[in-house]
DNA sequence: AGCACGCCGACT
DNA sequence: GTCGGCGTGCTC
């Protein structure tokens, strides 16, 4: 790279206000070293201090009318934030009203600099190549039967049989799995299909170096299948030919902290830049991937296949004959049992108590919950709901959420004496169990892998799980049964007890379409995200305030209201802002600048680590 | 974030 | 008369 003095630089610092390009001089003697997305560290602000940042272009003259400060400090030659990465962070920083910093923490691993020292020799710092243009890419969803053989889950056969065929045709695959017990899976069915040259274990359990070196090892030629969770969507792998997403709809695909992406928008923007493939893959249909299909930006490429063996009963009993059958069969066989129940609940939301639907507000629809004063309130824009009256049947009253039911596996030990009890929950999980007659008890998501799958597979507490206080109670209550039944074998019978109505009769059949349809449906009626985008706004009252008064009046607003803080001395206040897809960038964009505006000189610490927090906090899409 | 510039109270 | 309070603003 010759011929250029001037580098473009982007400072890696999590202040929004510094979250634009800087131009430098470049030092003659790295003119012929430096490369396009080099790590530098360069002078800034009056401070004496060299800032870290990253060099996205380099030009022969500036823009800037002032005197340029000297890039005199190259880290490393190695162009580690490669133009089409730096596109795909500067697009989800802008969409998630963030700053690139955010992104790059996800993007780019701490180097190592012993590890690049082992690789630099066999790759010399040339740019990058812009990956060669696919054409527009397909878009797709696909349920995958829900089933275990000898071999495994048969998602992970799939799947990984894919991303196999896409290598042999000389492209990279990009999978992303939440779990990393499935991970773990998918890696060691990898292995067995390919050389461990052409896999990159993309996942976080591991140290800095091992993700350091796995980051570069992308950077090579050679095509890749990376597997990993929400950080391999920035896996700057070459010859990227498909994004692969599962399980969409896992809460773990969701970034905890800013830019509070979700890796289904990540892999959507990539998919957009770069013209791959992307897959959404699922035994269940989220809402938000079920209104991609309805808009006809994603395509179901499911093939049918046998339904797995269902009976649902409508009982009041916990466990009814129906479930007693099929255990019974199951262990007479010497098969494994599965049995899901449901984890300690504390909800504080209120019901009708006619017919037992969640109680909306009268005013947005949100959910309702009884404060201390014993009042109805909702949750979302804190409204007075006295005169509550039921969408559904009519009824005026209220009831409080139930409690969670707590039971030990104590009664199925009394019911099959000398049959192998084994439970498994959130805390204390296990990952796979051995073959053969047993009983296993778990709660949702920790259910144990088996070989060759379980006999029978009953779901215990089935409304309990519909009733959580969550908006996205009923799709991760059939997304959270689906996967359990796929552990079972072919031939398993399974049982859903206690589930009525329009849900148990579709899932009896595994109308999964059906299901997702509705459920997004009712999101249109309410006009719920993912209908719409949701927003929300929180830190102190006063500041809030100001940002909120500067936003343009088609913006709907609702709230605020105090929130209970855990880490901040004063409780905060949260609005929520509803708004269209379409309004989303300008709306990231005004949110940033305004709030910049209104917090400029208010700072604000972690009460508990006493770390410096953002006074204000953007989530541009909130988990309600 | 640092760090300097800028206009108002008690000091050798 | 000046040392210094930290509000405001900038950083290629």
């Amino acid at each position: 790279m010759t011929g250029f003095g001037v580098a473009r630089v982007a400072i890696d610092s999590p202040l929004p206000q510094l979250d634009r390009l800087f131009d430098y001089e470049i030092a003659d003697e790295l003119r012929e070293s430096i490369t396009i997305g080099a790590r530098v560290r360069v002078p800034f602000g009056r401070g004496s201090a060299l800032s870290d940042g990253f060099v996205v272009e380099l030009v022969s003259e500036s823009a800037f009318p002032g005197k340029l400060a000297r890039l005199e400090e190259l880290v490393s030659p190695v162009s580690v934030l490669t133009p089409e990465i730096y596109m795909l962070c500067r697009a989800v920083a802008d969409r998630q009203a963030a700053t690139i910093a955010d992104v790059f923490k996800l993007a780019i691993p701490a180097r190592s600099v012993a590890v690049e020292k082992k690789w630099l020799p066999s790759n010399p710092g040339e740019p990058r190549q812009t990956p060669r243009d696919k054409g527009r890419g397909e878009r797709a969803f696909v349920f995958i039967e829900p089933r275990t053989n000898e071999f495994g889950a048969v998602w992970v056969q799939q799947l990984t049989s894919r991303a196999i065929a896409n290598l042999e045709s000389g492209e990279s695959t990009i999978l992303v799995v939440p779990d990393y017990r499935d991970q773990a899976v998918l890696l060691s069915e990898l292995a067995q299909k390919t050389s461990t040259e052409n896999i990159v274990d993309y996942t976080s359990q591991q140290t800095n170096s091992l993700r350091y070196a796995a980051f570069l090892r992308c950077l090579n030629a050679e095509p890749a299948i990376v597997v990993g969770s929400r950080a391999a969507l920035y896996a700057p792998v070459s010859k990227l030919g498909e994004i692969i997403i599962w399980d969409d709809g896992d809460t773990n695909l969701q970034e905890p902290t800013s830019p509070y992406s979700n890796a289904r928008d990540v892999a959507l923007i990539r998919q957009n830049q770069a013209g791959v493939n992307l897959l959404f893959a699922a035994h269940a249909r989220s809402s938000e991937v079920e209104r991609l299909v309805e808009i006809g930006y994603l395509r179901d490429i499911t093939i049918p296949f046998a339904v797995p063996k269902l009976a649902i009963s409508e009982t009041n009993a916990r466990v009814d004959s129906l479930a007693w059958q099929a255990i019974r069969r199951a262990l007479d066989q010497g098969e494994p049992v599965l049995v899901q129940v449901a984890s300690r609940g504390n909800s504080v939301s209120a019901y009708c108590a006619g017919c037992g639907d969640r109680a909306k507000c009268s005013n947005c629809a949100g959910p309702l919950w009884v404060d201390s004063q014993n009042q109805p309130r909702c949750r979302w824009c804190n409204a007075h709901n006295l005169g509550f009256s039921c969408d559904a049947c009519g009824s005026r009253s209220l009831k409080q959420g139930r409690a969670g039911a707590t039971r030990t596996s104590a009664e199925f030990g009394k019911a099959f004496p000398g049959t192998k009890l084994i439970e498994s929950n959130g805390e204390n999980r296990l990952e796979k169990v051995p073959g053969g007659k047993q009983i296993v008890v778990s709660t949702p998501g920790a259910e144990p892998r088996v070989e060759g799958g379980y006999g029978a597979v009953v779901l215990l507490d089935c409304n309990e799980l519909l009733s959580r206080d969550n908006l996205r109670a009923s799709e991760d209550a059939v997304r959270i049964w689906s996967n359990a039944i796929a552990l079972m074998k072919s031939g398993g019978l399974a049982v859903a007890v206690g589930l009525q109505g329009f849900i148990g009769q579709k899932f009896a059949l595994w109308s999964q379409a059906e299901l997702a349809q509705r459920e997004y449906q009712s999101r249109v009626e309410l006009r719920f995200p993912p209908f719409v985008r949701m927003a929300s706004l929180s830190g102190e009252k006063a500041l809030l305030a100001k940002v909120l008064e500067s936003l343009p009046s088609e913006i709907e607003v609702l709230g605020p209201m105090p929130v209970p803080s855990k880490n901040a001395a004063v409780d905060d206040w949260r609005a929520l802002i509803r708004y269209e897809y379409s309004q989303g960038p300008s709306l990231a964009a005004t949110l940033k600048a305004q709030v910049l505006l209104a917090t400029a000189g208010s700072k604000r610490v972690s009460v508990k680590s006493g770390r410096a927090q953002r006074p204000i906090q953007i989530k541009m899409d909130t988990v309600i």
